[in-house]
DNA sequence: GTTATTCAGATTGTATACAATTATAATTTA
DNA sequence: TAAATTATAATTGTATACAATCTGAATAAC
């Protein structure tokens, strides 16, 4: 135990999620059990641990004998974690709606100004963590535990899907859904805020490019034309 | 490694999780690393990983320093687990609907059938399995990954919420919903397959009987009337 | 010169040893 | 006798040792 109150390992897990959040950690950078050891100043046992939890989020993958890197979702993949959100975040936003309080949205109010802080600052880190918070703060009002920790895990593969198919630098959420849909669930209207969270998302999900990267390119397509010259 | 394939601690997990899912471990039972490694012949190195996945999944609680039970849902739980399966399988059942082939179709009755033989054979443990089953395979069929991983976890401890709230022995889906649905989703109604679903979740949430039991029971107020006849 | 093969180093997988904590039994004390 | 205290056993938490596997370079074969 460490670092108050907290089991040494939980906080290394938070250490860890939290700098792939602010994508600190990109996708296919190798985890090295024994340097995490030196890092944090734990043995492998707490090590792998950690791994283990993080593969279960799915944002790191467990490779057998081979160890472990950060997840790089499949184009796939990232269409199912955005169906899954806007599946989840409808029914979070139906209840937030119901349910918001005063308090409830002058926390969300405030991390909405501190997110355009970020985006005014270039701090792109700071943007989409406070992004992903934003929606965790309303599935914490929903109240709901299951539906809270799936889309936890689900915001922190967007961040990695956000990594890998877009252009590094470019802004995701330059607009500003969040204090629309601040204004629509605190005045009950639960219709527009489906239809505001169900655009947001979608919109978020436009700005990435699937079609493209292609893992990893064929070089005989890349270089055909060399090929041709010779 | 070992058993076709599969590392051990995996089919450990699975032998673990399917004796949840029948019943044959029930809520609060204690489950000591040491007897597990001398059940499984293995280290409590693989029983740790194994037990971590388990609470993970929420059917096993990690008490620190104070072993592992099997989880025991409050009511306000439960009615997390039953909202967050209304909305997860309302979307399920939506996309099942869609794109749902007649090798899905078939698969489902024989599904069925086999649940009508156990609840015939009084055979409660499978048919509480290949109901949690049913409800899986419709997952599978909707094709989504997130989704479909978390109604894992909820059939799992809405098994575990039979166990607690229901009396012994009194069967929880005498009825045909499954069937009813079958027909709505082969026949791609979706408006229809998502009331039966809704509908049908409902029912088996109003069998719990969660108001009643409280936890453990106040033994003063329990012999409230030998206490005053003394 | 290119492809195979072999071997050393590094990394992961599992078991076990030891420390820390909790639960139970035995003992003492009022 | 009942409560409190201590001691002992059992159980969990963490580190480490060793085995299995993989990676990559050097060597050998073609």
């Amino acid at each position: 135990m460490k670092r108050g109150e907290k089991s040494s390992d939980t906080w290394i897990y938070d250490q860890v999620f939290g700098a792939i959040l602010e994508q600190r950690l990109r996708p296919e950078t190798k985890l090295t059990e024994s340097e995490l050891c030196d890092v944090f100043g734990v043995s492998r046992t707490i090590i792998r641990k950690v791994l283990l939890r993080l593969s279960l989020d799915r944002v790191v993958e467990l490779r057998p004998n081979r160890g472990a890197i950060i997840a790089a979702p499949e184009p796939k993949e990232v269409r199912e974690i955005f169906d899954a959100r806007r599946l989840l975040e409808y029914g979070i936003v139906t209840e937030a709606a119901r349910k918001c309080r005063q308090v409830d949205t002058d926390v969300l109010e405030s991390m909405s100004r501190q997110e355009h802080k970020c985006i005014d600052a270039q701090d792109i880190s700071g943007a989409i963590r406070l992004s992903g918070d934003f929606h965790l703060k309303l599935a914490e009002i929903a109240g709901n535990r299951p539906l809270h920790e799936l889309l936890r895990q689900l915001v922190a593969q967007t961040s990695l899907a956000i990594a890998r198919y877009v252009p590094a630098g470019q802004g995701m959420c330059d607009d500003d859904d969040h204090d629309r849909l601040i204004s629509a669930i605190a005045s009950g209207d639960v219709e527009l805020s489906r239809r505001i969270m169900r655009e947001h998302l979608s919109a978020c999900e436009r700005r990435l490019m699937l079609e493209t990267p292609e893992t990893h390119s064929d070089l005989r397509l890349v270089f055909a034309d060399v090929v041709a010259a010779q």
